[in-house]
Order: C-alpha cells, then sequence, then structure tokens
DNA sequence: GATGAATGAGTCTTCATTCAT
DNA sequence: AATGAATGAAGACTCATTCAT
C-alpha cells in the first residue's frame, strides 16, 4: 500500500489534502505527518511548498490530460463527446469530496508571484478549452466559429463546476451540459 | 477622508484589501494596521474574522443588488439588459485590480463549518442567478424555458468572472456576454 | 429576580462565576455581560476587578461567620459543633459545584502584590482557626491546650476542602470530621 | 549551565516559574523568554502549554517520590519517619519561594477538561497517601485503623502546605507535625 | 537519502482598563 | 448613574523554512 518513495508518497498525500480542504488550507506539517515523512526530507525532494503545488497541479493535469484524448479518439458525435465530459465532471463531484475545480481554487488563494502555479493554471485551463475547440472543430468547418463556441462551452464548463460548489448542487453541471449539447446542434 | 467610526473604517479597509489579495491571505494584522485601529477594537465590532467576512461579502452584494435593480428597471430589451450586465462585469475586472469573483474565491477557501459564509455565498449567487431569470421572462413566455436559458446565462457569467482571472484576459467576458446575447435572439 | 442595583447585580453574578471556575478564570467581560451592565458602570463600582474579588471574598465571609456564629451559639457539646461544622462543608460540597475553597483557590493565582486579597484571605481563615478555637475552649480548660487542638482540627478541615477536591470524593470530608471529633474526646 | 537541550531547559524554566507564580499565572511568552527558546521551538516538544504542565507535575512527582521511599527504607520509627516527612516539607518553605502544593495550586486553576493534570494530581496525591499509609501500617496491626490515621495525617499534611501559604506561618506544618506524631503514639 | 530540533514571523483571539459622551 | 467605543499588552498556537547531524 504505502509506496516506498518518499517523493511520490508525498505527492500522492498531499494530492489527497489539497483536493479535500484546499493548498492554503494544508500545512506543511500535516502533509509529512500523513506521509510520514520527515521534514527535511521533503525539502530534499521539494523546494517549497509552492513547488509541491505545481507537481501536484501537473500530475493532475496529465491525468486529465489522458481522459481527454480518450474522448477524442472515440468514435462518436461531437455533441456525444462534450456531453461525455460533462458527464465525467457530474461522476467526479458525486464520487469524490469536490470542493470545485482545484485549479481555480488554487488560483483564489495564490498571489501574481507564484510564477510557477500561474503557469500551471493557465496551460491546463488552454488546454481544457483546446480540447472543447478540437470537438468543435469536427461539427463547424469555419475555424472561427468552432473556436467560439468552444469558448462559450469552456466557459460553460467552468460556470457549472464553480457554481456546482458554491450552490452545493449538481443542477449547474446538468444544465451546463444541456447548454453545451444545443450549442452543437 | 478617515472616517471616524472604527467599524466602519474596518470593513472599508478589510473589503479592499481582501478584494485583492482573498480572504484567507490577509491577516487580522494587517487590516488592523490599514484601518489604523487596536487590535481589540476590532474584535469589539466583529466577534471574529469569520464574521468580518460575512460583512463585507454582505455590503458587497448590497451594492451589486443596486446595480442589477438599476438595469432591470430600464427600458431596454433583454439582451440589451444582459449585455449591459457583462459589460459592468469587465468594466469591473479593467478599473479595480480584479483577482476573480470574490464569492467564489472565498468559497474556495472556507471550510463547511463557516455556515455564515456559505449562505453569504449561496444568497449572493442565487440572487444573480434570479436577475438573470426575470430578465428571460420578459423575453419568453414559457417559464420553464426562461429559467432554463437564465441559468445557462448564469453559468456563462460565472465561467467569465472565473476563466478571466485565471487566463489574465477579457476574452472569456466578450465571449460569455456574445453567447448570452444569442441564448436570447 | 434581577436586582435593580447595579452594584449588587455584579457582586452576585460576579460571585458564582468565580466560585464556579476560579477567580483567574472569568473575566470581566463576562461578569458584565452575565450581570447586563456596562462596563464602564462596572468600574465606577470597582476600581479594578481585584477590588471585586475582595468585595466576594469579604461577602462570602460574611456569610459564613453568620453560620459559625449560630453554631456557637448552639446547645450541643463542643464535638457535636465541630461535626456540625465539618457536616456543613460535606453539604456544600455535594450541593453547590464546588471547587475547593475560595480562599485557598484565590490564594493559588494572586501574588504578593494583592494586599488587599491577601488580608481578606488570612482574615478568613484567622476567622475558622478563632471558631474552632472557641469551641475547644469549652471542652480544654488549659488555653494552651485549646489553641493547639483547635489549630489541629483547623489543619484538618483544610486539608478536607483541598482534597476532596483534589480526588473529587467526599472521604476526606469524612476522615476529617471523625479525627477531630477524636481530638475532642 | 545552560543546557544545550531545549526541552529541558524549558521545563527546567518552566518549573521554577510555575512554582513561583502559578501555571495559570505564567504564560508561553515568559516560558520561551526565559528559556532561551522560539516559541515554535517550544510546540515541537510540547503540543501544548497544558502539556508542559503536566510534564512538571510529573517530573516534581518524580522527585518526591524519591524522597518518600528514602524515608521509607530508613530504621527509624514511624513517628520519627512521619516528622521526618513534615521537616522536609519545613525546610521546603523555608528554602524555596514556597507558593503552596504545587498541585493543589494548579487545581485551582484547570477545569474539568484537562484530565492529563487532573490525572497527574490525583495520582501524586494518592502517592503521598499511600506513603503514610505504609507508615502506619508499620505501627498498627489493624489495617483498617492504619489506614484511618494515615488518612488523617494526610489530611494534615495537606492543611498545613495550604495554609502555611495562605497564613505566610510556619505553624501549621509544625502543629500538623506534631498532630501527626500524636496519631501514632 | 534521511532525520528532527530549531527558528522568526505570523495566526486569531482575549485581557483589564480608560476614555469621551 | 450610566454608556459603549477604544486601547496596548498579552494570551495560546501555527506557519513555511533552515540547520547540523
Amino acid at each position: 500500500m504505502r509506496k516506498p518513495n518518499a517523493k511520490e508518497r508525498i505527492l500522492e498525500t498531499a494530492g489527497e489534502l489539497f483536493h479535500k480542504r484546499g493548498y492554503s488550507e494544508v500545512g506543511i506539517n500535516e502533509i509529512i505527518a500523513a506521509a510520514e515523512t520527515a521534514k527535511a526530507s521533503f525539502y530534499q525532494h521539494y523546494p517549497s511548498k509552492e513547488s509541491l503545488c505545481e507537481a501536484w497541479l501537473s500530475s493532475v493535469h496529465e491525468r486529465s490530460e489522458i481522459g481527454r484524448a480518450e474522448i477524442l479518439e472515440k468514435e462518436i458525435s461531437p455533441s456525444e463527446k462534450v456531453a461525455l465530459y460533462f458527464d465525467h465532471l457530474e461522476q467526479f463531484m458525486t464520487n469524490s469530496e469536490f470542493r470545485g475545480c482545484p485549479y481555480s481554487n488554487t488560483s483564489a488563494v495564490s498571489d501574481e508571484g507564484c510564477t510557477g502555479i500561474v503557469e500551471q493554471i493557465q496551460g491546463h485551463k488552454e488546454s481544457i478549452r483546446e480540447f472543447f475547440h478540437q470537438i468543435c472543430l469536427e461539427k463547424f468547418e469555419n475555424a472561427e466559429e468552432a473556436q467560439r463556441i468552444g469558448d462559450r462551452i469552456f466557459l460553460l464548463y467552468s460556470g457549472a463546476a464553480t457554481e456546482s460548489q458554491n450552490l452545493k448542487s449538481l443542477w449547474p453541471v446538468q444544465e451546463a451540459r444541456a447548454g453545451a449539447v444545443d450549442l452543437l446542434s
């Protein structure tokens, strides 16, 4: 169960804690206690808490990229692909102790100085945006139109994640999916 | 300039700081230093930092309610009203040091225990949602349809605020406005 | 119910709180809140918390003096008088939320500088001691012997109050009474 | 002079301060200043002020246990042993800045919630009580009688410590010793 | 590669008291 | 006689980080 590698163990443990309670609400002490590591070991692998955050966001990003790639490869219609992605979001919210998009949440607490984190956030967001663009390109011949529609779906998606968390309800995801599907029909 | 009333001075100062850097990143010490008050004076007026947060969110809400009421009273078409509201958001982002929706940001750092804060957030969000519903009712005879479209505009609006902050760009507001207007045409 | 006189209301309320939780654990704010008085009204009647403490100890002393006087006047044997006084202690412990002798407890937290408080404590203790001396004089012709035995009973009494509180048990009072009665037979 | 080990330095320093002025009257800041340590170093070794108190009481207890064991092993009569223990108390009062029994004093300021502290107090008190029981068993064949007399001596001892502090005098110790010796003759 | 003690600056909160009204 | 806002000092405790070993 317990990974022998300290670096990974820290990343994994911190990931769970950040996800559940937010980056700023979890301290180094708690992380190393949960990861059963010494404090200095932590700093051997990660020069700062901020760098751990980057590593975390990066790992989350990698996993989410796989999910999107799988959807893109599927032999289904554009609107079905989009619907599927919203379904994944809904499942994620239902299963895990969802606290809103980790990226937007982290953005809310990290100041402009945290360049690495800001880059991670922007990279992730642009990646999702690009995902919707690609799907829209399957439907619309006009590249500009594809971009515009993709962006709107992206914003619906973002709003859904945010407001589901704020309102503690699933309707935002469901309505956003319906809106996205409508945009593709 | 400097208000003689400590309570208001604290609220105003804290509001600016929370807005610029986020609730969890601003400490009591900084607030009282900026407000030129003694620490105990702070606690005379606000039993806790959390209660100050509630007061802040509440005051922000009140002001934003006025803006929405003014728009609703205007003799312009529904889509113009919605466009106007997005314009206000854009102006707000351009003028102030916008860091994303204060409510969503606060939601990102306050845990479930902060009942008062959570209620403020939900009340504010539902109020905006209701605003879009009312506008849509002017356009759509079918109440259900008005609700659905209003919800989608609400989600576009939320996504625009979030992603403008994440991506440090104004395109999300502009595209969201376009999408909202399209939904009303 | 609620006394119209603020000074007495404060004394009574503070007395209950000091008794239940100890002088140092009860703050001015709590006292004035419970007594439904303004802070400045408090300081009008009592120049400091310390002076309130003195007033409290003084009022407790007065009431306890009455109890001892009543026992002294009773037409019963010396050992019965002593036994009665220990019975009162036991009843007091059983009925009220006893936290140990208020005087000794206060002594434990007040430093040498609190002259007034120290005097109250010493006055009260000497008064109890004198009470036992008087009873012993009824029994022993030799004044020195009366003093010696009275002092021992006084110490048993004090030890009983202290250790009942420490050990959360009534055996110290009961054994002390038995010891005191034995000294008088 | 200055111990290199922060944990011990804190315990020792705090012990002196607690002894002189009482647990509740000494703050963390004062302790760390006197111990020349950083605040965080304190909390590395003691999770709370309460836990430091427990450690302090525990260390005092250990030392006092040794003293009692030594007396028990001495080849002297029971009443001489008891007298010796009271002599130690008197010496302690004369030499150190005695402020009353640290255990009873701490009991006076710690509420029921402090389970660890309460246990320390009870353990210490029962240990002294047991010490007197053992001495009495050397004298009295009847175990019940030994227990009763031991308890009375224990109460005299406790009363002596308390009232010496209250009355700023040594007579309570001297009279209690006389009373205890009488009980064993 | 790993340890844990040490750190200074910070967290939020409460204290008894004084002041102008 | 009564009010409540204002205060400086102190309360216990946590932060991310560095250091010698």
